[in-house]
DNA sequence: CTGTTAGCGCTTTCAC
DNA sequence: GTGAAAGCGCTAACAG
């Protein structure tokens, strides 16, 4: 076939020196909606056409701009994920997770890390006007599920990580009270009674949840509760695990809220010279690659983390191919045993 | 015929429901052009017609759709920030800094995390495709810096900590000779003479700089060099340690490549019954967060991860404002000393 | 000062 | 099967 080569370089000085899909339609000696319809792959168009200007696209490294695919399309391919404190190191494992799920989906993910209420509602705003075409919001920064609902206006949502304070939005959580349970059944089975729980901030589900799961089984073997309230930090742990040992009826044991409140606990207990697990033993939540790292090794019951942020994004997924029935997944969670639990 | 449109979504149903510029200068009674630079506060405008299509404009909650604005600019207001791996606690510190930074400027932050040279090549084209207006690369996942400005094309570019291998690049690292220097100045004021090196990964100019200061302090002082190789990993910490404490003459002092292997090296000499700092000293390099949440809280050399984060924004956005000159900026670090150091 | 017009790069009718 | 043209929402000449 005979290449009618016209003008290549002209239209090359056009936009940012990148091609464009008129430089292929051009080089391919088609139109630009025939050079469109060859990349798409779809609607009326010989074969011979889709080769040749694929041919064409390949040689001149033709990647579509995304930019105005969206604009016209009305769509992104590309959704918000909105995370607390990306510091601290379980939400990026559970980005991790998004982020690669996202990947295989060709999406992008535009995340944001929020302080407070009021960034929250201003992140999710740039990130609409963005053109995400949804989100995932770990947590919840708002008071209520529907200033969060409000916030992203009528895109598809899904929450990680909150689900009784949230309704009528899809959620991805792990089973807080089975995990809860665990680590007490682990804690009794090694001969402990005295269990105590270090738990999360007050007022959150996730708190109430572990809290609810600690409680039932310890009532479940005929001992009582006993509640240090903490929040989620190494810090908090700390405090708290003192305020136990210097109480009436010191523990024998804790289970915490998370494993920052864990180590904090262990920290605590060695720097006033005691041994952990001799004198304490201690079982973290969450399971973050800190766990590993301390010494001795965090005994903890496993979310496994990443695939939070994945399961999010295949839930993302569903809604936006249009099933809009709301689901909430619950993942399982497992005692991981290390070396902070002995027995009695 | 006027009114007869083409495609049936109205202008409301278009995008999500949002109001667009049509629907303001609707409103206002002016002309979309007129309620663009109203907008803008920018161009011939009364202060009457910018007050009134404002007041619209707040009352209908408007927000310009910025993909929009990015087809019809040029330019999107967004940044790539590609890592090499999220899960590792030093780069979400990095990341934090640069988000806060680029929020500030109105910027938005795509990230990506890549998996090597193939998958970093492909994230860099997508982030091109969605066109962002810069890059900040840290680390650099090529053979190459030639091969790292191919990817990115024409596009502004900083590359972060890595600053020996990237020519003709800006860069934004710390002062790798100079820390480690200080790492054994510390251990050295302590009496220690048997300070050894766990180096990270051979190759890399960052591992080759803390070599040289380490190397440079160690014979200032009238001693021999000792280096194990490392990996910037915990297990390779504990392997490297073993190896030095199992060889001939063990060092009592180690300076390490980063804090995950300091941590790593800690480990084993307590796992083996060795106790830190009376058997060992251990200087880590980084201050990630973990660095304070071990027990003993571990002695290190301090980047201030967040401003490399931060200044790589800055410097972005310098030569986005059409500055080109190459600069290369050095932070500084410091000694934090926390409780894995000891006299001799 | 304001409106009209022409695009940014792509997709998608609608004719031929 | 292909091309011409409209349009996504916005900005920026250029007239008036």
């Amino acid at each position: 076939m005979l290449l009618v080569r016209n003008r290549l370089r002209t239209t090359f000085e056009s936009g940012s020196g990148v091609t464009n899909i008129r430089d292929i339609a051009a080089e391919a000696g088609v139109s630009v909606a025939t050079a469109s319809r060859a990349m798409a792959g779809k609607g009326r168009i010989s074969a011979a056409t889709v080769e040749r200007v694929r041919a064409v696209a390949e040689r001149l490294q033709f990647r579509p701009n995304e930019i105005a695919r969206s604009l016209s399309l009305g769509r992104s391919q590309s959704v918000g994920l909105l995370v607390p404190d990306i510091t601290n190191p379980f939400f990026p494992e559970l980005m991790a997770g998004a982020e690669r799920a996202a990947k295989a989906q060709g999406r992008t993910v535009l995340l944001t890390a929020s302080l407070g209420a009021e960034s929250a509602r201003e992140d999710l705003r740039v990130l609409c006007a963005r053109g995400v075409d949804g989100f995932i919001v770990v947590g919840n920064p708002f008071e209520s599920s529907g200033e969060l609902r409000e916030a992203v206006g009528s895109r598809p949502l899904v929450v990680v990580d909150r689900a009784q304070s949230v309704t009528g939005i899809s959620t991805v959580v792990t089973d807080h009270v089975a995990g809860a349970a665990i680590a007490v059944r682990h804690l009794l089975g090694l001969g402990h009674s005295r269990i105590a729980h270090i738990s999360g901030p007050p007022g959150l589900d996730v708190t109430d949840l572990r809290i609810a799961g600690y409680s039932r089984e310890m009532r479940a073997a005929g001992l009582e509760p006993r509640i240090a309230d903490g929040e989620f930090t190494v810090d908090s742990g700390a405090e708290a695990i003192i305020r136990l040992l210097d109480g009436p009826h010191p523990p024998t044991a804790v289970t915490t809220a998370n494993d920052l409140a864990a180590v904090g606990a262990m920290n605590a207990v060695i720097a006033r010279g005691g041994h952990v697990p001799r004198d304490l033993s201690i079982v973290g939540y969450d399971d973050i690659v800190l766990a590993r790292l301390v010494h001795p090794g965090l005994t903890t019951i496993a979310q496994t983390i990443g695939d939070l942020g994945s399961c999010a994004v295949e839930e993302l997924d569903r809604q936006l191919s249009g099933d809009t029935e709301v689901r909430r997944r619950s993942l399982g969670t497992r005692l991981v045993e290390r070396g902070t639990t002995a027995a009695a």
